[in-house]
DNA sequence: ATGAAAGCGCTAACAG
DNA sequence: CTGTTAGCGCTTTCAT
């Protein structure tokens, strides 16, 4: 552990070529890996960067000719644990790859609450010159970036993107996890089910989509139906409501994901729906929110790390070409809501 | 709306003043809000810019002699909902007040699921020059980025830090939450109330040390015990099972978060102690937790955007010299898990 | 193998 | 008021 001695400013590439002896570019030779340094050139150095406790400047790094070293991951919000785990994961990875990486969120909540994107934060990134983008979760307004996409491989993960030129999508297995939840439910004895999707986001519809199949699948004809709502409560409660009128209560209830089925759970009991008892529910994301044992939520966990660590490597992968779509295997969580008993 | 007509790199302030036939340097002067600028080459610059769909090349700026008006938000980290909101209100107010704001988060989950400082965000913060930094949460390793916070005024928001350098600590006024928690429990007839802190964070020393003065206050002497656990659910039914094994159980648990409430009372749970029938349990954060019907948990609204917005104005008015701790006034919100009846 | 020099896009004195 | 000239810290030809 040595100090700088210079107590002001950070030291340069050439404070640490002056104390080396040599010169600016060899010093920058050295921090890139040149294969061509002597040495004892290169020990020099490297002992007096030590010595200066020097770092290279990242900015002006990215000024001169773009670093191709530092992948951007756009967070589509800081609400959501989910994509904590996301991230992390594929960080991880990306590290493991010899890669820089800056997390930076891409929405934020504008006054009415609602996301919009986080304009200075996408600039300074851009600015940032990424060798590549990971884009995790539903970003409204994504298309918006297209001069980015367009130029930096990407990868979105845990959303669904039309856009030509993103490198990999990458994602939970929609068709295989509300065929879990289906069968699952046809195990428990269910006859009719429901299913209450969310806005208008493609992950909606695409579980939507797989449910339908699935109810198919599993003989459920016109027994099973859908509803929309957001994701807020009281949107839940109306379309528990619209369930409700619309005659027989369904035996069980699929929601788009956990913070759905509390909304559903909430509704239904404050109409004296009781659940499990009258009413079976699942969720899709196997949040934290579902294992509390108040809550205690049958939940799809989508297996978001593999999601994360299957993002960066579509991307680390992306100089081969485009990897397309990557569809990670999720797996049912059985909890005390899916039981009638 | 108009396209920038070269397809290949963005265009730089050169390209915008060849397009308005005047220098660099005037152009960069009217970006900046220069005074001395005819009206007419204002708008001819202003016009090219708009043309070429021009936009200043941060990194450039930062590189160039600081710029003076972006403001790191530095967040603790991606799963706490908390921050979101404190970090909105924060970024409402700057923008306000004509800043650019870059939120970053400060750590990241390693492979053990621990959080420890995401230092190539830090690094590249660090080089972005940011004109100040708003620090949200608890973050581990804080005191490592001393080199920053000497150097950048930073004010600390819903976190405690010792460090001498920082312009203002914004935080909830845990004095003022405890004691109506406790006043609260007092007025429900409980005579035997415990505290669950939590790990060793200042906040928790904090809330703990705000317990035992409003336990006195409140006339609770030896009838106010004090245990301790980290936020998992495993522990906190360690610190129940402990609890319980003191002999008498408490009339109330008064716990240093809803998180760690809500272990609480899943620990009560499943040792057959009914809540609230048997024992009172409140949290703090007032988070979306705490709303959900099933766990209806009395709680602490910190009024998280009054702190974002705080630390937001501690720091634009840090030209005018420290400010010191800003303590913002919560109010409680009684729910189920607080009625005895 | 190494150094000199020319930028990356921008700002900031400094002259005119 | 406006243009010229230096840099910010680093990379990258291009000579040597």
């Amino acid at each position: 552990m040595t100090e700088h001695s210079n107590p002001s400013k950070p030291p340069t590439i050439r404070d640490v070529a002056r104390e080396a002896g040599v010169s600016k570019s060899l010093v920058s030779l050295v921090f890139n890996g040149g294969e061509n340094v002597s040495e004892e050139r290169r020990k020099r150095v490297l002992h007096a960067a030590e010595l200066l406790g020097y770092r290279p400047n990242l900015v002006a790094q990215s000024l001169s000719a773009g670093r191709r070293d530092v992948v951007a991951i756009l967070v589509a919000n800081l609400h959501n644990p989910l994509f904590a785990e996301i991230v992390s994961a594929a960080k991880a990875r990306l590290v493991e790859a010899g890669q820089r990486t800056l997390i930076v969120s891409a929405q934020v909540d504008d006054d009415d609450g609602s996301a919009v994107l986080d304009r200075d934060n996408i600039a300074i990134l851009r600015d940032l010159r990424p060798s590549g983008l990971i884009a995790v979760g539903t970003i409204r307004g994504f298309a918006e970036l297209a001069d980015l996409t367009a130029t930096i491989p990407t990868v979105v993960a845990s959303a669904m993107d039309t856009t030509k030129d993103v490198v990999a999508v990458v994602r939970s297995d929609d068709n295989t996890g509300l065929d879990l939840v289906v069968a699952h439910l046809a195990e428990q004895g269910v006859e009719q089910i429901a299913f209450i999707g969310g806005d208008g986001s493609r992950v909606s519809a695409s579980r939507e989509a797989a449910f339908r199949a699935a109810a198919a699948r599993h003989g459920f004809g016109d027994n099973a139906r859908v509803e929309r709502a957001d994701f807020t409560e009281a949107d839940a409660r109306r379309a528990v409501a619209e369930l409700l009128t619309q005659g027989r209560l369904p035996q069980a209830i699929i929601a788009m994901n956990d913070l759905t089925a509390i909304g559903v759970i909430s509704a239904l009991e404050a109409a004296g729906v009781s659940v499990p008892g009258d009413c079976l529910v699942t969720g899709y994301d196997d949040t934290m929110l579902a294992a509390i044992p108040r809550i205690s939520l049958t939940s799809v966990d989508p297996d978001n790390r593999r999601i994360g660590s299957a993002a960066a490597e579509a991307l680390l992968a992306s100089a081969e070409g485009r990897v397309g779509e990557v569809l990670v295997t999720p797996r049912l969580v059985v909890r005390g809501s899916s039981h009638a008993a």
